[in-house]
DNA sequence: CGGTTGGTTGACAGCTGTCAAGTCCTGTGG
DNA sequence: CCACAGGACTTGACAGCTGTCAACCAACCG
């Protein structure tokens, strides 16, 4: 797990989630003092670990490049996954009250994550009301998200659920929602959405030949919204 | 939907809910702010509403009295429940990011709940650290809660962890964590946890026959915990 | 007492998981 | 550039869990 020493003061200035992630609505000088928060950033390979299941919670995570998984393992060693991070998506805050993290979290791609120590986190958001109010809408949004797919559904439809919900945070991310690319693998979508590999790739070459979507590897490319909602039945 | 009008001072002081809502940690004076933001407390019979999926954001919820579920209601017509709210737990803050609220929520049972507008409290929060803590503590536990139950489970699975989910937040409300009163319908139960209420009915039954526990109606008596939770792969 | 709602139990079907084999992709090393 | 190895992904056969449909029982209430 790697780590930069940086000019902290122009951290936040320069990065490409400013218009979403934590600076949202802040002023020049406001954002040079949330750019000083950040007590590192990490430089994960692949694969690599950002914090494991059980380390006591300490700071806020958001993302600056890449992409991030979280999950826990039952005792069975079987792995369920939380969520996905992406892009100045904020990570952590289920830590706070127990205390220590609930889950493990690991880099899907190269990543660059920020580390906002929390107590800081809290006397700076107390100063200045932007940051508090961006602070609890960005907690607010991990909040829905995770929702997005319910248990109900049955795989077809958790699965056309999963896809609109990536395109919906795509596209507030300023990217193509109609095609996008995502490093998640085959399991780790199946597993986040509570089945197996075999259903999943059976469903996507189902959605390819109903023409409501295309996952050729790990590129998305949805070709029928409607209908893919329809089949969400959202 | 009824609501009264109050002396507000002395709202929280009296709170059956004080060590674990959101006034943990506060002194008198800060107490009496905190009163001071309910602008009103709603009284609710059995199946009456709190609010409407898409109604503008506006105000945080706190129950007082009684219990409340939460859900939206699919394009199929199917309830899909999000989540059970109890005493001292907090809710609306999905609605922050959207700006209204993505569920609908109606009272399980006769219910209070305190309505904070969300501005006030943000602006109080700012100024009393304890509560800015605690607000965030208050919202970390119940992303926590939502996740404990993962779809990758199998039923029996599901429900063991949501029965042991239901005893420890119940144990933290300092009630008893083998036996205790749920107001929560069989419909409801298998709603939220994905199922039908059949296989929660035979469940119970199998549980029952295992002696992991008994539910006799909305009485709920854990009679093998580790056992249980060995059931639930925990 | 009868009607209604909620809960339980049974029979059966179908979706999805399991197991297995085969194919594609990617990175590595020659 | 090619060959190879290993993993990721796809596809097929089959079984079993869970949903669906139906009937029945229990509790509650007018």
């Amino acid at each position: 797990m790697g780590s930069v020493a940086s000019q902290t003061n122009s951290l936040c200035q320069n990065c490409a989630a400013i218009r979403f992630c934590l600076p949202v609505g802040l002023s020049k000088s406001d954002l040079t003092s949330l750019g000083c928060m950040i007590s590192r950033r990490h430089q994960l390979q692949r694969g690599e670990y950002l914090l494991q299941r059980g380390a006591p919670f300490k700071n806020f995570f958001a993302v600056q490049q890449g992409s991030l998984k979280s999950y826990t393992v039952n005792t069975e060693g079987r792995e369920q996954i939380w969520g996905f991070y992406f892009l100045g998506e904020l990570l952590g805050f289920e830590g706070i009250d127990p205390g220590e993290y609930p889950y493990t979290v690991c880099a899907l791609e190269n990543s660059v994550i920020c580390e906002i120590p929390y107590g800081n986190l809290l006397n700076i958001a107390a100063e200045i009301p932007e940051l508090q109010k961006q602070l609890l809408k960005l907690i607010s949004q991990r909040c829905v998200v995770d929702h997005f797919v319910s248990r109900n559904n049955t795989a077809q439809q958790r699965l056309a659920c999963f896809f609109l919900g990536l395109s919906q945070r795509f596209n507030r991310h300023g990217l193509n929602p109609n095609e996008f690319h995502i490093s998640i693998s085959r399991q780790d979508i199946a597993n986040y959405l509570g089945l197996t590999v075999e259903t999943v790739s059976r469903l996507l070459g189902r959605f390819k030949e109903d023409a409501l979507l295309v996952a050729h590897g790990k590129t998305i490319k949805i070709d029928d919204f409607d209908q893919l909602k329809a089949v969400a039945g959202i």
